[in-house]
DNA sequence: AATTCGGGGAT
DNA sequence: ATCCCAGAATT
């Protein structure tokens, strides 16, 4: 069978109109390589938009703060993208002066941009035959030639790369490419694919074989684990305290209100008399204020925590202890920085007020 | 080779 | 609840 002739043939009738489809820029399309890794077309698709407009150009870009970047990044999550692509933004625009790689191999040394993004890049902005292979592809790839190998196992990763290589259109990569995976988010979904119109029916295994539902194989993944965050919100006239997220680990470089984790749900008694609390607010408060009783539940893919928010006004601000250092700021300034989705919806349900 | 990075939509 | 999304970097 042809495979690719009849791919290109399906995706020339069915694909999405998208922004970064009506251009070949490599910065446009690097920006929307990167927003889209891990992520669905309709959640990026907004911030492709505001990027675009905030930072036309790489120069725009490299010389914009890195707060500004991660605070239009803010929700989309996955925020050392956000980080190495201002990091590469600003390689590119000094060292590069402004022009992206034009090959594959160039490409993957930029910080950020893995094995699929280079071939992405190469193959739609300069129409190198590189051969892309993201979660759409395994899917496709597995069912229509019937591999059950891991995806995510080290001998899959190669033998689907392979596979895809062969495949490949050498003559319009950037075609073929982007209709391998709009085929797969569009057609041969995860659950409930088109069988029935499906171009393929004749020859794909996993249909042949009903097993369209096993394939394809994923390694388990890790159990999350579950933490508990008790967040300070400290006021006094109109003033709060917020810390910057320092090391590696989530949010980090975001934003929030001074952190307490505990080794499990603290009640409203213990809690002014953890140590960690006496040394940050002293006797400087009448009340502590718990915002809500029941704890959120904020779910992250390997994590899930266990959040408590804390209401307390004081005499005197605390600037710092031991370690953290805080930044005093008005408290509708805190709508400036960017900040975790969890903070952004507390700051939505807390209605600030004196 | 396994783990760590977010958030949201579909089922 | 569970899975997965135009994955990459780190351990």
């Amino acid at each position: 069978m042809n495979f690719c002739k009849l791919l290109i043939e399906w995706y020339l009738l069915n694909q999405r109109e998208l922004p970064w489809r009506v251009t070949k820029n490599p910065y446009n399309i690097w920006i929307s390589e990167i927003m889209l890794q891990q992520t669905r077309v309709a959640q990026g698709l907004p911030y492709y938009l505001k990027f675009v407009e905030a930072f036309p150009t790489v120069f725009d870009l490299a010389k914009a703060s890195e707060e500004k970047v991660l605070k239009l990044w803010q929700g989309l999550g996955y925020y050392s993208r956000a980080r190495n692509l201002h990091f590469t933004a600003k390689h590119v625009a000094q060292e590069l002066n402004g022009e992206f790689p034009n090959t594959y191999k160039e490409l993957k040394k930029l910080k950020g941009v893995g094995d699929y993004t280079a071939s992405a890049i190469a193959s739609i902005c300069f129409k190198e035959p590189v051969a892309v292979v993201d979660g759409n592809v395994y899917r496709v790839l597995s069912r229509v030639f019937g591999i059950d190998t891991p995806i995510n196992s080290t001998e899959g990763i190669k033998e689907f790369k392979i596979l895809a290589e062969k495949l490949l259109d050498k003559s319009q990569p950037d075609l073929y490419n982007q209709a391998i995976m709009e085929f797969g988010a569009l057609h041969c979904k995860p659950k409930s694919p088109y069988c029935i119109t499906c171009p393929f029916q004749l020859e794909c295994q996993a249909f042949q074989q009903g097993k369209i539902n096993e394939l394809p194989v994923k390694l388990k993944k890790t159990k999350v684990l579950t933490k508990y965050f008790n967040y300070l919100v400290i006021l006094k006239e109109g003033k709060t305290v917020i810390q910057q997220r320092k090391g590696n680990g989530i949010w980090k470089n975001l934003y929030q209100f001074p952190l307490l984790e505990t080794p499990k749900e603290v009640s409203e008694k213990e809690f002014e008399e953890l140590p960690e609390v006496r040394e940050l607010l002293g006797d400087n408060f009448k009340k502590i204020n718990l915002f809500n009783k029941k704890p959120i539940k904020h779910v992250l893919s390997h994590r899930k925590l266990m959040v408590k928010f804390w209401v307390v006004t004081v005499n005197e601000l605390p600037q710092a202890v031991s370690t953290k250092t805080f930044k005093v700021i008005a408290y509708p300034d805190i709508t400036l920085y960017p900040v975790p989705v969890l903070i952004e919806n507390f700051i939505e349900n807390f209605n600030f007020t004196k």
